[in-house]
DNA sequence: CAATCTTACTTGCAAAATACAAGTTAAAAT
DNA sequence: ATTTTAACTTGTATTTTGCAAGTAAGATTG
């Protein structure tokens, strides 16, 4: 069985065409970071996102990148609601893109977030190989139990605290 | 005057938000890639390019980049009805962001143009400094002259090749 | 345990972007 | 003077996007 397979539909073989196909759209990469940077895992947290994606937009590129192999999802047993999103290798691979398109804005366009930029800029190796790390502490099989035990607790804290405000 | 300017209209100032809004479509980077890996300068080029873009699409990515600062266009002196496309500095500054797009397609993509992948995999940095060492050559203006007239000779030698086919 | 929330979606429809075909205009070549 | 070429523009159909309003399954609450 092939690892990589050909899209037949595909205008060339170029590779850089290729990720323009995946990922060449205004919401692909958003939700990308949110996973990579922020740890979103929900369908709840990529729609309260800053930019404000679309319910039917989010659901169809949670379905596209999926497809692509480069999210996985899995059902939250501790809450059958929940969907819990995750990035594949082929997903976090895509951190060195990530890295060197907010590299490029932040050299050329006004924007904020500068902390990041500054982290990013002093060593490009390091910083994706931190996300690498803190992805593979979090989404990867052998510590899921930790992971979802303090998810778990999370989600009791915060029901306590919403309890309280009412 | 400030050479970065806030896009008052953008969905928020994340770098990465910047990047997709100026460069998450199907076609954007492709006449980058053209540009700046294939030497593509003309309209007719662009159009020409395996892709198939339709030319509207292309006058418009044009008029886009363009106004984002990407490229720049002037006319051929040598022939009234060309206009000479070239990458900015910011043009060519998004060579590290192509880069690892084709890397990350070559690595998890069916993708052709192995060649270019294995010298791009060799040494990042190397590739992108010739990149910028041609285009320092050719698109800069202290040695223009010494391309408009390789041009017009390669004009001339196209027309006396068209005749012989003929 | 019935009513109410939550979560992750789907559906319908208007607006915008894209693709395809067919012009148009200015300059160059014949 | 006529034809060709290069760089576009102008319709128009199709697809994609965005917004508002559902819906269904599971969890929580009184």
């Amino acid at each position: 069985m092939p690892r990589k397979k050909a899209d037949s539909k595909r205008r060339s073989g170029c590779p850089l065409n290729a990720s323009v196909e995946i990922l060449g759209d205004r919401w692909s990469l958003l939700i990308i970071r949110d996973m990579m940077l922020r740890g979103f895992r929900t369908y709840k947290e990529f729609l309260g996102s800053y930019e404000g994606i679309a319910t039917n937009i989010l659901a169809d590129r949670l379905r596209k990148l999926i497809a692509h192999g480069i999210i996985t999802t899995e059902k939250n047993p501790l809450d059958g609601r929940k969907v819990i999103y995750s990035l594949t290798p082929k997903g976090i691979d895509l951190a060195p893109v990530l890295t060197e398109m907010v590299l490029w804005a932040a050299a050329h366009e006004d924007t904020a977030n500068q902390a990041l930029v500054h982290e990013m800029r002093k060593d490009k190796e390091k910083f994706t190989s931190a996300i690498r790390q803190r992805w593979a502490e979090t989404a990867r099989a052998p510590k899921r139990f930790r992971s979802l035990r303090s998810q778990r607790l999370r989600d009791v804290d915060a029901r306590r605290a919403r309890r309280g405000q009412h």
